[in-house]
DNA sequence: TAAGTATATTAGTAATTACTTAAATACTGA
DNA sequence: TCAGTATTTAAGTAATTACTAATATACTTA
């Protein structure tokens, strides 16, 4: 961990956002396109969403693709769905 | 994970920082006095890793005990070992 | 081609973070 | 009590973040 701590703290850093993390718990649902993710997040606008997306996405985190006018994301790093499911056992199940 | 998603973004925060991460890795291996962690981190000065341990029990993630003059560190909250833990797993094993 | 929809990008700004420097507090041993 | 050691706290500042508002791009359909 020593060596890597600057970059884990950068990936930290990407996931430390209450946005960032509702779009990775929705796309582990599944693929879903930009207004869908929006539709689950009515609290923040298109242009929030999308620069949030971004970031994920810069960060090898996310994928997506083309397809007509929309745009579809997944996740691309399955290493941050099991950060999420340890960060979901403990500070979401039950009496937590 | 939804409604949880502010306070786990707080965490996250808390723990984005690389000095943050090697401070807890170091008590993770057992509680520690300031200094000794100093030792261990030559690249931060004394007052910013005072008010980096400061964070961390603010946040109830460390508990710390005075004896003479100086204060011993440990980890209080179980559940960040665990999100360190895959932490490791994944970004620091072998050829990650 | 024009108008509408989906998404991304840009520029500007307020809030937050991480640091440095300096000083304060608390303990110890001569 | 004085000097030294360990640690914390406070004030100021530069860098970073997350947003809004406006605009741009790309696609679709009439």
């Amino acid at each position: 961990m020593e060596r890597r701590a600057k970059q884990i703290a950068e990936l930290l850093k990407v996931l430390a956002n209450e946005y960032r993390l509702l779009i990775l718990c929705e796309l582990n649902k599944g693929p879903k396109t930009v207004s869908g993710l929006g539709e689950k997040m009515p609290n923040i606008t298109q242009s929030a969403l999308s620069q949030h997306l971004a970031l994920l996405k810069a960060q090898g985190i996310l994928d997506f693709s083309k397809s007509g006018q929309s745009v579809t994301y997944s996740i691309a790093d399955h290493r941050v769905e099991e950060v999420m499911s340890v960060l979901k056992k403990h500070y979401c199940d039950k009496e937590n």
